[in-house]
DNA sequence: TTGTAAGCGTTATCAT
DNA sequence: ATGATAACGCTTACAA
């Protein structure tokens, strides 16, 4: 099983390696003959390049970092799958990382990735514009950034996520509309586009004159293992039921929230959605399986890996200061659909 | 920005570049000073060496391969994420792919981590012996490889798994002891191990004298898309029901399968468990939250993990010729928690 | 203890 | 249309 190389072949052909090297790159210098015996005998022989000799001398990766903070949250594990999906026929590799919604655990994502000298680089960071410095240094001096989700940062470039104050005005209005007024939301303490969905809950609160109570924003610890964030949600709904200040409403504004807060409210004995309606922003094929069937709003995976892909190998291939170009934001549209759990 | 590598810093420091890649290597030649000056300039100045480059001259990559059926079943989810940080201490990076249980991509996803030289794969295979051949040569000529989950498969490597049988046996008892007779097994069509599964069943229903009944036996079809899968479960089931022979229990002998079957009993008007009692295999931590709870069999991923990366870096240390080793399985203890839904 | 030089498999620049 | 040669950044005999 002798390697397989460019040399070898070129010997084997009584060609140079060069010209070997142009007939396998479809070089318009090669005339047809020659590149038709050398793609011949490189299939036959099942010659495949190395990548990393052709790396080193191009200074070009085929690799594309992604950076999420969980994998098991039913939104990126979309996410990351739809984005294998379309890298399949480009030719690229995906490196995922996950960072725990942890800024420390993110930088060092992003420095393992620098170093393996990665094309560029699709991030839904941990935070509200955590690493920002370093985020804009490998965006103008390494490889492209592009953001998604979590768009609330100070990165110039393009992002791609929802219409997320909209999302939520429409999912509290039809929560409204249906009768209830004690309405809470359920979010992620810290996450960028918390503040976008809070304002979309409020408005509609507002437009319907109802009064705005602080305790029915209710905001979850990420960071946490999951234990925790099961205890902290039982807790606040606990002293809720308690002081009877319990909402017959809520808004999850997170994927994994969504779902967890129908255990906790089950064991509350309160049932859904008659004591208490429930949706949610999550993506997870299961809703239609939960008991009761969880309504959602889902954000459009594929649609959001395919273009954050396609702007990036743009950037990837251009080689503009990426400091000059004019960036845009992506907001698309998410899909609603509402099952037994708002069926009032 | 000018790049940083061994020939600047060799440069900067009026030393040869073999000098300097021997102090980065902290080999024993170099005197102290002298690699103390060389990491000092080197940390100043953040090198990273280059990765390509160091493979091309060694051979070596510092990349392994996992080839999985899903990202989306909780179970390999789990696995993969116990993989990342397990890898994390070591200097390995993990490129995962999905074969949505098939052999074609299977093959397309061994193709594609052959040629990005992977110095290791970790493997749960489509099909009971899928790719067999070219495992084999894989794991002979080109790098070594180890099975995991679905591990009836001819490649002679370690494997590592749960005891199928004894568990399904288990389950299956538990169920009988709670007056339960007319049990379902519901499993992957054509999966490793599907096998060891209804013969772990056979055997509890035997040893309870309790009759075999072929039409308790489901399997679902893996390789359809998601909603053919729900079609089929729905169709199976309405028909039992309609014909009047609804199992009153059901062992679900795989991850999604268990939490779908709980859609569909609800939509068939079911109580679980007062009607149909449901245990499954499966590692979802949303078993708590499902509405009833469910009972779950569930794999060590951890373990799993952990070992399977020991073994498999073991193999790449050592470079025997791999077809001389003795391997050895590796059956490790499942955790089966019983909740709600076989709360008789 | 350090330096010199060759080479890993490609591609780019010249020359022919 | 093709060939010769150098170079990418690193490691490793071999020399000193």
């Amino acid at each position: 099983m002798g390697k397989v190389n460019i040399k070898s072949i070129a010997a084997a052909l009584n060609l140079s390696p060069a010209t070997v090297s142009r007939a396998l790159n479809d070089s318009y210098e090669i005339k047809k003959e020659t590149k038709e015996r050398v793609l011949a005998y490189a299939a036959e022989h099942d010659y495949r390049p190395n990548p990393f000799a052709k790396h080193l001398k191009t200074g070009k990766t085929n690799l594309i970092g992604v950076v999420i903070p969980f994998l098991s949250s039913p939104f990126f594990l979309e996410f990351i799958d739809e984005l294998y999906k379309a890298v399949l026929p480009q030719h690229y590799t995906l490196i995922p990382f996950q960072t725990q919604n942890c800024e420390k655990i993110e930088k060092e994502a992003l420095d393992f990735l620098i170093r393996q000298h990665v094309a560029g680089i699709i991030i839904s960071p941990a935070h509200e514009n955590s690493n920002t410095e370093l985020l804009k240094h490998i965006h103008h001096h390494t490889c492209p950034v592009i953001l998604f989700d979590r768009i609330q940062h100070d990165l110039d470039t393009y992002k791609i996520g929802i219409h997320n104050s909209l999302e939520t005005y429409n999912a509290t209005e039809e929560l409204i509309r249906k009768g209830r007024t004690k309405i809470a939301l359920l979010c992620g303490k810290d996450i960028g586009n918390t503040k976008d969905r809070i304002r979309g809950y409020k408005n509609a609160l507002h437009n319907y004159a109802i009064p705005f109570r602080e305790e029915y924003v209710i905001h979850a610890d990420y960071q946490d293992p999951a234990e925790n964030i099961d205890n902290e949600l039982k807790e606040v709904f606990n002293k809720l039921n308690d002081t009877d200040k319990m909402p017959n409403a809520i808004v999850g504004g997170t994927d994994t929230l969504s779902i967890k807060i129908l255990g906790v409210l089950t064991n509350l004995n309160l049932t859904v959605p008659e004591d208490v309606a429930v949706i949610g922003f999550t993506n997870t094929n299961l809703a239609n399986y939960l008991n009761p069937a969880l309504s959602t709003i889902r954000q459009p995976t594929q649609e959001m890996a395919g273009l954050a892909l396609e702007l990036l190998l743009a950037l990837i291939d251009k080689d503009h200061d990426r400091r000059d170009l004019t960036y845009k934001n992506f907001l698309l549209q998410a899909t609603t659909t509402y099952r037994k759990s708002t069926d009032i």
